[in-house]
RNA sequence: UGGGGGAUCGUCUAAUGGCAGGACGGAUGACUCUGACUCAUCUAGUCUAGGUUCGAAUCCUAGUCCCCCAGCCA
């Protein structure tokens, strides 16, 4: 895979050092430990990275574990889709494969051994009941009747629901440690509830299942996972965690140790307004390339390397942020500029006509294919007299500054020729439709003899050696720097897509593959997406080339 | 109002009692057959108030602000 071998270090690595250093451990296990109920995220992305990197720089394992202990919310598609996207982000989990589920009878054990140490009951209460019990934030909550059976009574009762002689909702099995505790959590946790579904992976063999903070301290106990890492949300947990290992589980036990998630500017994390943005058609699915997702990062041409670099440059810390956009795409471009083919694209054409290059004649010229990379060649493009460059390089009255094509002035086209524009046709509404222009032969290549210089060098392409492209040019999902806020419709953007039909690429772009990634000189990197065929191509553009043009156009 | 966390340039993140550093962004300039890339220079920060110390982002005290927790979700 990855030549990279070494991250940043952070506050987690620091506490890995140490202990290291101590002697806790001789050898560090981590783990990834997806719920398998959506796609995988950017956000997902920093987590996979922080723990397979780890893994990696310190000569550890990570695994990666479905947690599917919610049989309601979870299938067999995201399995799939998790493991796709985990690889392709470019990690490898080896033999390491597991599943919560595949503990299921180990956890029914150990939670019939803490019913035996008489740390845990069956609690007939509702759920509305349980919760009325708690207590609240400022107020502490009382014991459940049940509290207080018999160690007999409740073996005999937890293997009845497990045999399913218990209705959805009429029993709970719950930990016995304090209702009066400061720390919600601890007041009595549910550990196991009755689903009469079946799972994806387990069929029908259950109709109790064990929540999260049961099955994830053991899931990681069983794996001897040396450090868990979760996110900010469950510090809190922390204590449970602990407390169910301490129990049941012999020693070591993991060290659970959290971090604050990513927060991306304009960007949704929620898998859940996710799911509803892919559900309603607000998105075309999971892949949709304007989608934080894997596959929608994957999809719109997003590299693996650059979604690394990315999450290693961002660091890990315990403070709530918000990264910049303009970071991921920063950490792309320069992936892509290294790595992307250099070809010409006019997305919106105006057709130019070289009065003085001779009809008919047509002229293969040289092109350098990566000034990044000069073993990546060159290539032939074919110059007629007849070309297209795009609407926005020319200027009938041109602004100062602007460097392009304008009235009288001559520029340079890209590995051609330098043409002056001679003349401007209207159409009967005044619009600009062709532009005349002359060019000179002695600039062939595109540098001029007697050195004399010109401002700007334009992209373009011969009218009839060109082909037609659809290129879909996306802009963020919401209007709002942080999305988490507020009613979707109300921060959509309208415009996160435009789609343009006429656009004209170069030749060689006949037999692209979908996935090929381009940059379009002086416009941005775009790849191939999946609907493309030989006969209809379809780019989608994976973010702009930076643009100090625009930027001082807008003062 | 209980408990658990957190606050360092606009943003992200280092500094573990000893020169507040890096990256992104922004500005200026150089270079340029991509107004790209690259390079150079600049910009800008320790939440507040006290205290300890030769010396505090770091330790102490008191505040302020932000996040999380009252699922039979994870």
């Amino acid at each position: 895979m990855d030549t990279k071998t070494n991250s940043p270090s952070n506050f987690i690595r620091n506490i890995i050092d140490e202990d290291l250093a101590s002697g806790k451990h001789k050898a560090i296990v981590t783990r990834f430990p997806p719920e398998p109920n959506g796609y995988l995220h950017i956000g997902h992305a920093k987590s996979i990275c922080l723990n397979f990197g780890i893994a990696r720089d310190y000569g550890g394992t990570c695994h990666l574990r479905f947690d599917d202990t919610n049989p309601e919310k979870e299938e067999i598609e995201y399995i799939e889709s998790i493991q796709e996207d985990v690889r392709w982000l470019g990690f490898d989990w080896g033999e390491h494969l597991y599943f919560a589920s595949d503990y299921f009878e180990q956890l029914y054990n150990l939670a019939v051994e803490l019913i035996k140490q008489g740390k845990a009951y069956v609690c007939e209460l509702s759920a509305d009941q349980i919760r009325q019990y708690r207590g609240t934030l400022t107020e502490p909550g009382k014991d459940s009747p049940y509290r207080n059976r018999s160690v007999e009574e409740n073996l005999d009762l937890f293997e009845r629901m497990r045999r399913g002689e218990f209705e959805e909702g009429s029993h709970v099995l719950r930990a016995k440690i304090d209702m009066s505790a400061a720390n919600i959590v601890m007041r009595d946790p549910t550990l196991y509830r009755i689903r009469k579904v079946s799972h994806h992976r387990t069929g029908d063999a259950w109709c109790i299942y064990p929540m999260y903070d049961f099955t994830h301290c053991l899931s990681d106990a069983i794996e001897s996972i040396t450090h868990s890492i979760c996110t900010l949300e469950f510090e809190n947990n922390r204590a449970l965690y602990e407390w169910i290992l301490e129990q049941v589980y012999p020693q070591p036990h993991p060290r659970q140790i959290e971090f604050a998630r990513l927060n991306l500017s304009y960007t949704m994390m929620s898998k859940r307004k996710l799911l509803e943005l892919v559900n309603e058609g607000i998105v075309k699915g999971w892949d949709d390339p304007r989608m934080p997702t894997l596959s929608g990062l994957r999809r719109r041409g997003y590299t693996p390397a650059a979604i690394r670099d990315f999450a290693d440059r961002i660091g890990v810390s315990k403070a709530n942020s918000m990264v910049d956009y303009s970071f991921l795409e920063h950490c792309l471009r320069e992936d892509l500029n290294q790595s992307s083919p250099r070809t010409m694209a006019v997305l919106r054409p105006l057709k130019v006509v070289i009065e003085n290059y001779p009809e008919g004649q047509v002229e293969q010229l040289e092109a350098v294919n990566n000034p990044q990379d000069p073993k990546a060649g060159t290539r032939l493009i074919p110059f007629a007299r007849e070309i297209y460059i795009e609407q926005e390089d020319f200027m009938m009255d041109p602004p100062k500054k602007f460097f392009r094509l304008a009235p009288g002035r001559e520029v340079r086209l890209r590995f051609a020729y330098f043409i002056t524009c001679t003349d401007v046709i209207y159409d009967a509404e005044g619009n600009i439709v062709e532009i005349r222009a002359t060019y000179d032969p002695e600039t062939k290549g595109g540098s001029a003899p007697d050195g004399r210089k010109v401002k700007s060098t334009l992209h373009w392409v011969a009218a009839e050696q060109s082909l037609q492209a659809e290129i879909r040019l996306y802009d963020h999902l919401f209007t709002t720097e942080d999305p988490s806020e507020g009613d979707l419709e109300d921060i959509l953007n309208p415009n996160s897509l435009e789609v343009l039909e006429g656009a004209r690429v170069e030749l060689n772009l006949q037999d692209v593959q979908p996935g090929d990634r381009f940059q379009f000189e002086r416009i941005g990197y775009f790849c191939v997406d999946p609907d493309s065929s030989p006969t209809h191509l379809v780019f989608n553009r994976t973010v702009s080339l930076r643009d100090t043009w625009s930027k001082l156009q807008q003062k």
